[in-house]
DNA sequence: AGCACA
């Protein structure tokens, strides 16, 4: 009798099935492919693509049975193989009866992604801190963060699935890196799905959530009386109230920091509306305010403890300021207003920065909206001072000409000590990228496997 | 070149 083998898998007929196994594919052949491939014969109804171990076989389900014997027919008697890319594909009928797609939500790209933030102190990260994290990678609509029994997660919306896809290649199993938390909260990796929402619905600023987009958005109530854990910081110490006005001070300045620097500094994060300077028991001190808290609150996140300038030169301290609104009685090099659009204000000092502040002054008096708003670390200036600006005039003695360079390759939301910590550290970016989101000029959004 | 690991 002729029988059939007793092994399944090598039988040299298959009973017939409406979908059938390809083997011999090339290398990371697509869905589109396998669909060109079956059209003629039928519809195509799901495929499968990468399977067995060199991920080079594949499923195409048709429709109707019928489909799939008239491909299998057609090739059978043809003379020209069937052929993806030029590459011989071998087709025959499926064992099985239909394409199981285990796919869940968490592997379909969208816009937002959820992220679990995993160990110890997980919920000591501030939905600041994941702010800043993600910005790298494009514009933040909204946040929202949650308890679940997976633990701490945060629902992270971008605006289209490709700058998610962007962020969840690179930070997925990555460590939020360890200068945005304090040095007492344990290292916290960030394990990212895709989750099946497109638009978080966020009906207020607060401890739990965040709407970037609409930064006019209300305050809930919950998170300014300071009697949850939103007056707690990431060491779990009290903090002072926040306020859309920070107190800036400056250690170690060597260098000049003009008005027009910290003017710079601070833009990146929002509009600046008035600075202040002023001396306080021989250090300089500063005022900076924004139109909003929540700008005030991202920049200070983002630059507490930073240095302007590369070699741990001036380096920033911030608090909140009790003031909400400064008076500037007039403008000069030690305050301004930049909401008075007046032309004769704009006349610089004679030192530092000379060829700039009429451009930094562009943004004077813009509403703060949700378009303009720039992320931290995507944006505009946040670089330091142009070589010729901070130095070389005045008392500042001759600096080595490599410095600037350095200066201004070296992203600025870094310590300058921390760069070395970080090259073996947590976040194991991609060349030309440190851990940090650099400045939108001179860092194209990461695109894995692109040119 | 020979059947998916959720």
């Amino acid at each position: 009798m002729a029988s059939v083998s007793s092994q399944p898998q090598f039988r040299y007929t298959q009973p017939p099935s409406k979908v059938l196994h390809l083997r011999n594919l090339p290398w990371e052949c697509t869905e589109e492919e396998l669909i060109e491939l079956g059209k003629p014969f039928g519809k195509v109804v799901n495929t499968k693509c990468n399977v067995g171990a060199n991920r080079n076989q594949a499923f195409i389900e048709f429709a109707d049975l019928n489909q799939a014997i008239a491909m299998i027919s057609y090739y059978a008697s043809s003379s020209e193989p069937a052929q993806v890319r030029g590459k011989t594909v071998y087709l025959q009928y499926s064992n099985r009866q239909e394409i199981v797609n285990n796919k869940t939500t968490a592997d379909i790209a969208g816009n937002v992604l959820l992220v679990t933030i995993e160990g110890q102190d997980a919920r000591l990260v501030s939905i600041d801190v994941l702010h800043l994290v993600f910005s790298a990678f494009g514009f933040v609509h909204k946040i929202t963060t949650f308890e679940k029994t997976a633990g701490f997660q945060a629902l992270v919306q971008f605006s289209d699935s490709e700058t998610a896809t962007s962020a969840k290649n690179a930070l997925d199993g990555r460590i939020i890196p360890r200068y945005l938390l304090s040095d007492n909260v344990a290292p916290c990796t960030l394990k990212i799905t895709y989750s099946a929402h497109t638009d978080l619905s966020v009906k207020f600023q607060s401890h739990r959530s965040r709407d970037y987009t609409n930064p006019y958005l209300p305050v809930a109530p919950s998170a300014i009386d300071g009697s949850n854990q939103f007056s707690l910081g990431l060491d779990g110490k009290k903090l002072e109230p926040e306020s859309n006005v920070l107190l800036a001070s400056i250690e170690n300045m060597q260098y000049a920091v003009t008005l027009d620097v910290l003017h710079m500094v601070f833009s990146a994060f929002g509009p600046v509306q008035k600075i202040a300077m002023f001396d306080k028991n021989g250090a300089l001190q500063a005022l900076i305010q924004y139109p909003d808290v929540q700008t005030a609150i991202v920049a200070k996140e983002a630059l507490e403890g930073h240095c302007i300038y590369d070699g741990g030169f001036c380096k920033l301290h911030l608090s909140y300021s009790r003031h909400t609104d400064l008076s500037i009685k007039l403008n000069n090099d030690r305050s301004r207003d930049y909401t008075i659009a007046n032309p004769a204000m704009v006349t610089p000092q004679p030192s530092a920065l000379g060829q700039q502040p009429v451009q930094t002054m562009g943004q004077a008096g813009h509403q703060y909206n949700g378009t303009q708003y720039t992320a931290p670390g995507m944006g505009q200036p946040m670089m330091p001072p142009q070589p010729s600006a901070g130095w070389g005039t005045s008392a500042v003695p001759a600096v080595p000409q490599s410095m600037p360079v350095q200066m201004i390759n070296h992203n600025p939301y870094v310590p300058p000590a921390s760069m070395p910590q970080m090259s073996h550290g947590m976040m194991q970016m991609p060349p030309g990228q440190s851990g940090v989101p650099p400045p939108a000029s001179t860092m194209p959004y990461f695109r894995p496997n692109h040119m």
